[in-house]
DNA sequence: ACCGTGGATTAGAGCGCTCTAATGGTCTAT
DNA sequence: ATAGACCATTAGAGCGCTCTAATCCACGGT
């Protein structure tokens, strides 16, 4: 900075005005830097700048499991939201892991970031109370319910009540729902299973098992099911993974889907988009939930410390082709069934 | 800082030292330093230690595209390679455009990283060689050949070559080739499925269809083929992506896989490895390209300006359930082809 | 000729840390 | 007792920038 002052002689504190682009500078002057700048290479250092301005422009955002799809596309929300304000984000990836998530959090910390958007964090609520205590802070699409801090978070429990009522009214009625274990939102979309079956009439049928967060985990739940006596005529998975996996045990099972048997994911992820698959899902407003991340950390930044605030955003059906009536039960048999290999 | 020195009645370079760990600090200043910090809850400044120290300890890690599983498998290799060095990694997304990445690089080298990767990086070898002389520079899974900085990638050609000799040994001749249009490795697996054609003495067969990079893109493909007199018995696709949307077409077509037609995917992305699809498919090292990312670039850091060097690693075949013997041709039939809905 | 005005420019302190060189203090050898 | 050595500690400059307040310099009005 120094060097391009001297070339273009004037004083640092103008190569500075002319850098952040301030009006009050004569043309005259202004390209003489740019001048000066440009043959020497000049980079302003952000760190430095940074640590003058007391600012950082920048929002941290801690990802529970970057590889994770969903959770991909919450963070484009945010960074898109963010971009356009004119802040910076850092991502830090936890590794679904809650020390590394911890410290994930301390680095931002230290970088005094003016934010943190926590998605699908693993960090307990006391924890979270003494982040946002020192930094606006923001946990998004994380099923427990964090008092106090703000979230934005789907309605699991609205989204399992849709999928089950979607195959109440295919005629369904023996529907068992592979469960999410102890994944952050399973126990919300097993209680919205539940409140479903039971809003049907269906308290009876009600029939749960312990599933799991990957394809693997439906395998032996789908060889249990078929080798009962009475076997479910749907299944509703926790995601789209558990889903596939079913799906993929179904049909080397010589169950045809959905002809013999139905079945519904969650998350509606990009798997559950590939045609071959076709997955009927539970779509969550991914981008969306990124965005109000943002727009929550602003307003808690300029407001300060009220209470916190949850916004609750609302999934969808997306019906696709694993879903279908039941054969010879309820209403006529829908044929859109694909015939597959 | 000077609040924590005033109240462990030190001074504020002994703070330092105990933050930093230096060896040379009595137990008793140590603890006295280390209580204050944590009643004052004081957490040290990043960017100003930074600042003073001249050192970043940070790589910056471009990536094309954040949501491709392939890229992301890279990072992961590039992040655990690098904090066990003690480097920490910022990540910013390109978005699959020239403009933003370059964008990403400024904001980069403004950080003072200490080296640059760029994964899947669209970055032209000029651009690429003004940064290179800037900072020290890798560039990750690009298939052009930049002479200009330090380059990991992945035999392409080779890996096409396993493909077609994979489906030549199964008997295939007519085997069709959907291309990856103008991506980045695209031209050197379409050389590598030319090479190996021609090495098993099928220059005749040689049919290259325009295919692009995405599921959607193999579906007219699969179409046209499929309206031919005489179409191919297999078809070697550029990705997985644009595999699991042929075998889609196809199977809707009423065409079995692999008994009426052989499949093989590109990159080993855990889509091909869904159960469902079991997509036989060509890996790349992708974790190992992540580690090797790193190893280049300190082997730059501290040896200066050699010549570039450019690391090639080999691609191995991944065999599952999408390829077989043709159909009275060739070899006798193999039927472990799979019985889907 | 003088003052006031307002825009362009600059001096210089300060951001929070590190690091070198200097200082102080204790211990051992003479 | 004294010099030397050695360890723990500290003073203070410096990292590259921003930002406030001060300065400078036309210019117009009286």
């Amino acid at each position: 900075m120094e060097d391009v002052a001297r070339r273009a002689k004037v004083s640092r504190a103008l190569v500075s005005l002319v850098i952040n682009g301030s009006p009050q500078v004569s043309d005259e002057r202004r390209r003489a830097v740019l001048l000066a700048a440009e043959e020497l290479g000049y980079r302003p250092n952000l760190l430095a700048r940074r640590l003058a301005q007391q600012r950082t422009h920048t929002i941290g955002v801690l990802v529970d499991d970057l590889r994770n799809p969903f959770f991909g596309e919450v963070v484009d929300g945010i960074e898109a939201s963010a971009t356009d304000l004119g802040l910076q984000i850092l991502i830090l990836n936890g590794y679904r892991d809650q020390q590394r998530e911890i410290a994930a959090v301390e680095t931002f910390l230290q970088f005094r970031v003016e934010g943190l958007a926590l998605v699908g964090s693993r960090i307990e609520d006391g924890d979270l109370a003494r982040f946002g205590a020192i930094s606006p802070c923001v946990v998004v699409a994380s099923g427990n319910t964090p008092p106090s801090v703000d979230a934005v978070v789907v309605d699991d429990r609205h989204g399992a009540q849709l999928a089950v009522q979607h195959l109440v009214a295919l005629g369904h009625q023996r529907i068992t729902h592979i469960d999410g274990a102890a994944n952050v939102s399973a126990a919300e979309r097993r209680a919205g299973y539940r409140s479903g079956m039971q809003a049907a009439g269906l308290d009876s049928c009600i029939d749960v098992r312990r599933g799991g967060d990957n394809e693997a985990d439906a395998l032996a739940v789908i060889d249990s099911l078929l080798a009962e006596p009475h076997p479910p005529t749907a299944i509703f998975a926790f995601n789209d993974l558990l889903a596939a996996g079913a799906l993929d045990r179904l049909t080397n099972s010589g169950v045809t889907v959905p002809a013999d048997m139905s079945l519904v994911g969650f998350d509606n992820t990009f798997i559950s988009a590939l045609r071959y698959l076709s997955l009927t899902t539970i779509n969550q407003p991914m981008l969306a939930m990124g965005r109000l991340a943002v727009d929550t950390l602003l307003h808690r930044i300029s407001n300060g410390a009220d209470e916190p605030v949850r916004h609750t955003l609302q999934p969808e059906l997306v019906v696709r082709g694993t879903t279908g009536a039941p054969r010879g039960e309820g209403k006529p048999m829908n044929h859109t069934g694909r015939s597959r290999r």
